[in-house]
DNA sequence: GCATGCGGTAGTGTCGACACCGTTGAGCCA
DNA sequence: TGGCTCAACGGTGTCGACACTACCGCATGC
């Protein structure tokens, strides 16, 4: 999947079409984009000034970008301090995981119940289509094809406030995912995951999907937390997550 | 309770403490609570030139606060078209409430397992306080204690990414919930349930805790139902409720 | 009478400037 | 040397102005 696909994703999960100007949507896909791919680092400052100057622009339509990010969870703003790259704690990512589980739950209940076969046979098109970015180990790809994945799900099911949500969890959570999909053999895992999942929503057995969902995030959030351990032995150096509120 | 309190409440559910300058503040609780009050009706333009005179500034401010509230549904922006006040549809209130629902039982579930017992009585004296309300007849106060209640509940739970949800949802339905607490017998119905609640928390009874949030919340969403049809008989004149995509 | 095209108006999006505040580093004192 | 003060700097919040556009009433043609 290209840059190009990246924004196109970005621009949805967003919810940038129609809702703002260009101007606007492209410095927060921008922006949105480098905390994800890990460009832009936790903590780091997003300097208004100097984001107006990338962009050839006042200030105005920066500040508007950030603050969209920041509804998302990828940006802390306090008044009169600059702008950070936000940085949740671990005990950040358990609470959204727990919150995501639990939704997604309930998705996958919805499903079953509301999905048409037709619907169901699309989605089933797109997991095949994941198990080869899967085998072929395309991380970025199969990485993106997951959010796309979701997305469709929530829309399936048709329940607005439900789509934003996850839609809002999933932006907090792509970085991390970004990251524990790295990790060895967990491509695998994942698509058998969605394969099982897809199979239970076939069988119109909605507690079997919840409960597969519900298990698929619980593993999600533990090849995190290894990567965290991994990543910052002791107390680390650099990327050390810090707690929001410091 | 008194328009102060009002105020501060919604400070809190607007997340506006440190977060934004005063003057941003100041508006978007003036704007938010007339919505929520009423004051302003779903669908009316919220003109930038207009606010910005009443409140003696520039519209940047202005934009900022609306922006706030659009993030909490409560109030509609279209690039380039005027901002309105958000005109759910009875589908949009359904999902809302779907959701809400979800989330409150696995809060109650939370608070069962993770609430001291002195905080369960900190709670019971809060419920105590609102049946006396609720015997007063005194809608307004009982409201207010109602959601903050609520926003105890969540603090004590502890996770932050379910208590925005949750706040945030609150603010959506805060307008409907006024209309339905308004109707003769809800109140008393409405602590009763939260007496059940508390009662099911100090048993240490999860299943039943959550069990009883959910059969609460969805008489609640019943209680708005009938309001709305009663509303607008056949398909009402003024404060009719429309598709918020039209 | 009705649809269509056309200004005028009102309101939005963006800009550059300015005032205010947080930060930082140099100098000062103990 | 270590902590404190303070001033210069960098960056944010707000403002008023301007360009552009959606909206609305009007006129025109049929």
């Amino acid at each position: 999947m290209s840059d190009q696909d990246t924004h196109l994703v970005l621009e949805r999960l967003l919810r940038l079409r129609d809702r703002r100007e260009p101007l606007v949507a492209q410095i927060a896909e921008w922006v949105g984009a480098g905390i994800i791919e890990g460009r832009l680092q936790p903590g780091q400052d997003l300097n208004s000034v100097e984001l107006s100057r990338r962009f050839d622009t006042s200030r105005t339509p920066v500040r508007e970008a950030l603050m969209l990010l920041e509804q998302e969870g990828l940006v802390e703003m306090k008044a009169r301090r600059r702008p950070r790259v936000a940085a949740p704690s671990l005990t950040d990512i358990k609470d959204i995981y727990q919150v995501r589980r639990q939704l997604l739950s309930m998705l996958a209940g919805l499903l079953v119940q509301r999905a048409t076969d037709a619907e169901l046979t699309e989605l089933r098109t797109r997991v095949e289509a994941m198990r080869e970015l899967a085998d072929a180990a395309d991380v970025d790809a199969y990485f993106w094809s997951h959010v796309l994945l979701q997305e469709r799900m929530t829309e399936i099911v048709g329940n607005t406030t439900l789509k934003q949500i996850l839609d809002s969890l999933a932006l907090r959570t792509l970085m991390l995912r970004h990251l524990s999909l790295t990790r060895p053999g967990r491509l695998a895992y994942s698509v058998d995951d969605q394969e099982r999942l897809i199979q239970a929503c076939e069988e119109r057995d909605g507690e079997l999907a919840s409960a597969l969902i519900a298990g698929a995030t619980v593993r999600a959030l533990r090849a995190v937390e290894e990567q965290i351990e991994q990543d910052t032995p002791g107390s680390g150096k650099a990327a050390r997550k810090r707690r929001s509120a410091d």
